[in-house]
DNA sequence: CGTCTATTTGAATGTACTCAAAAGCGGTGG
DNA sequence: CCACCGCTTTTGAGTACATTCAAATAGACG
């Protein structure tokens, strides 16, 4: 059924009881987001935790160039969220919008909230979870730090794999920090090196 | 005294009792370490969360390049860890050096757990904190995608001010990801820019 | 079918690196 | 206290990585 994904996340970090499991499930509400829409528009309140069952979204923002960037994927399997605007309810700086037609199952504020208050053990799934992003971030930035473009596009293969046949060109370009021109070059340059 | 720095980090935080405020410093071990001397090792197990109170020190690694790459320094007011290994008690993967005579006050693992299940508000401000370095990561992130290294340097400027005038320019350029030479030939153009 | 966006390609340019050499500076030992 | 050593900083020339702009082509979608 269509919650053993989530189910399954979970267990990777704490063992649920049937109760809980079914009181967890049913404090989630399921939306369906076509292409192009948004699961959080720029400067609104971030109402929701996100977990994708389906399809892919990007999480951006619009720098002072007027460039996109993105920051993260959320393609099947993945949290997505503002935890800044979240949790402290404040305007997201971020926008998150469907690059695909996407499946998503949301838990709201209010339900984050009793959902901790009931089940406390899900306290350490939300530790391990920021940890486990937190270190995801320091390497990301180290790999920015040191990588060449074309070093960082295997690390983004590698994050997401098979997530490169999926989007477009522009997008991984808009998430290594590199245009779409470039990354076509460098495409062509793999393209020939191997004929 | 010597605590007070460390005390009014915590209460930006929680609030706490003098008792409670007691409690914590007496769990706290003072250690000072010479320029250039180790807090910690790269692959020694982390068994300390480190606050700066003078001096500072460098969180780094080194590439498969063989260059140092600089992760974040640690002046006065700062913490400084490596959390997957204090966490996971697993081998760290950075090391974190004295730039400048440094002291600093030291929560072993044993104590942090101890205080943590003592004084329960004491997790907000954990939550607080790592909340608050998590979205410092993604906003570092996002400079490094979108920003040119001349532009990176007012933002290491802006995050650690005067710190610009207490360090070697090579250490800034590893922060950053650029040259030495490069940060070099920058600021001879910034000078000549205003002659 | 037409429109809009993504991709490719090329030429010119800019940003940052490498290598090498010289100059500056700080710490240490005699 | 000075001379020396090692490391940092500066400078220059040549190069590599990545961008900009523009135009042509290809794909996607209504």
């Amino acid at each position: 059924m269509s919650n053993s994904l989530i189910i399954s996340n979970i267990n990777r970090h704490i063992d649920l009881t049937q109760d809980e499991t079914a009181f967890f499930i049913s404090l989630l509400d399921s939306k369906t987001i076509a292409k192009r829409e948004y699961l959080l528009n720029r400067g609104a309140i971030c109402r929701y935790d996100s977990f994708i069952t389906k399809g892919c979204v990007k999480v951006c923002y619009t720098d002072e160039k007027g460039n996109e960037c993105i920051l993260k994927f959320g393609p099947e399997d993945w949290w997505v969220i503002d935890i800044d605007s979240f949790l402290n309810i404040k305007p997201s700086f971020y926008y998150i919008q469907a690059v695909e037609d996407t499946e998503v199952l949301r838990l709201s504020r209010s339900n984050y909230d009793l959902l901790y208050k009931a089940i406390p053990k899900f306290q350490k799934f939300s530790n391990e979870r920021w940890q486990t992003g937190f270190i995801a971030l320091q390497q990301r930035i180290m790999q920015n730090l040191s990588l060449t473009a074309e070093e960082r596009y295997y690390q983004f293969k590698n994050k997401y794999p098979g997530l490169e046949q999926r989007i477009s060109q522009k997008l991984i370009a808009s998430y290594l920090g590199i245009t779409p021109e470039f990354l076509s070059k460098l495409r062509k340059k793999w393209a020939t090196s191997f004929s």
